[in-house]
DNA sequence: GACCTATCTGAACGCTGTCCAGATCGGACA
DNA sequence: TGTCCGATCTGGACAGCGTTCAGATAGGTC
């Protein structure tokens, strides 16, 4: 009964840009839901992030949201859904406006520590959803959309990986740093070297200047390996 | 009352810290808030982890905590303090531990990530803390018990970096993909590469040695770059 | 012995997630 | 067209949360 609701949400929420569905008699309200998450998360902050708080700013009682969704877990899991495809969209424009394959893995890893910075409150939630379940969301698995990518512009740069093993190694390690990194950057104690180096994207990419994987230097690596 | 059973509770003290503060008339509460908070963590998880429950564990009223604590932010904050000291720990150990200067650093990696796999909750903890106040706890900064040994570790490997700014961003590049790899080891999707690569710290190795900071090429890469 | 102050309790407030009985309405079927 | 089923929403309730506050208690000092 309850997964019959979430497949209608996924489903609805495809085409939700242009046209609004209304199937019920409150309208979409799921959708209503994620979009009132959403607000929430930017304006006031994931901890203000209740259930209830989400229900009042779709105006709505408190009991509503439990028709479309089994728990406040899963709210959150269709809110972060929506950031993880978004995150991947920003991957996908980083790659394919790079300047050359070359680069394009170092741009991965700046896009994805940019838009953590963008939307910290969303990436929290992202994280902290992926984190509860020990799963990465489907969408940041998907070639499309997540770590596929990684592998993709490391191939496209003219490496070759030993192994396939090789390749899931260098994908993970680079989704891990890129992780790590956007956790760390917003940090106060990097506050003056940001500074000294003209901006928190310089300091970024010095970072990923000094990490190795995601500063194009993989082939490199590689045949070390 | 069970008055023999709540004294008895309060009597439990650890031996870890050096000196015990102000033993007021109902014993050295503010430490067994925090031994209370290590319990719960350990047994029932972070989610469970409220003042309350705290404050039930040591056998006092919901309101006792006040006296010794701001708020719920701070009492979370003396527990993870005392689990950065012992992640410092952890670190110096497999510092002095290493069978060479040379692969100190990939050791550290190691301890570092071992230490937050073992200790979850606390990790976790530790972590959500740090983000909170956007601020590497004291514990962590300082060279005996944080970031420091790193850049410690690096020198006695026989590395040169050009500068004091390349050693850092090598320290904070280090740090980074550290907690990136601690925080995603644990997904699921992995497990079949663990169990590939016969383990879950020969993983942790492997994803290091893609990394590159971390696997003892630190010299190579600072005289390419 | 009296007093001061730090410490602890019990009760209260408003908030939370979640569940339930009942009201309401859309759409299928007659 | 009329009836009815089931999905949807409401209001109320419950336990638990963080926090505050007046009042009880006890250690240390004079």
């Amino acid at each position: 009964m309850a997964d019959d609701a979430i497949t209608a949400q996924r489903a609805s929420r495809r085409s939700a840009s242009t046209e609004t569905p209304k199937p019920y008699h409150h309208g979409d309200l799921s959708r209503a839901l994620v979009d009132a998450g959403r607000r929430i998360l930017e304006t006031e902050g994931p901890d203000a992030l209740s259930l209830r708080a989400v229900a009042r700013e779709a105006g709505v009682s408190p009991a509503a949201p439990y028709h479309h969704f089994k728990d406040k877990g899963e709210l959150l899991d269709a809110v972060a859904a929506e950031g993880w495809r978004e995150l991947g969209d920003a991957i996908a424009r980083a790659r394919a406006e790079a300047p050359s394959p070359a680069v394009a893995v170092t741009e991965i890893g700046v896009a994805y520590i940019r838009f953590a910075r963008v939307n910290p409150a969303l990436y929290r939630i992202m994280y902290r959803m992926a984190c509860d379940r020990k799963t990465m969301p489907e969408h940041a698995r998907k070639a499309e959309g997540g770590v596929g990518q990684v592998a993709e512009a490391i191939l496209a740069a003219g490496a070759h990986p030993a192994t396939e093993l090789d390749l899931q190694l260098i994908q993970i390690a680079a989704w891990c740093t890129a992780h790590g990194i956007a956790e760390m950057v917003g940090f106060k104690e990097f506050e003056e070297l940001k500074e000294q180096l003209g901006g928190e994207e310089a300091f970024v990419r010095a970072v990923l200047g000094h990490v190795g994987i995601l500063s194009g230097r993989a082939s490199e690596m590689i045949q070390q390996g």
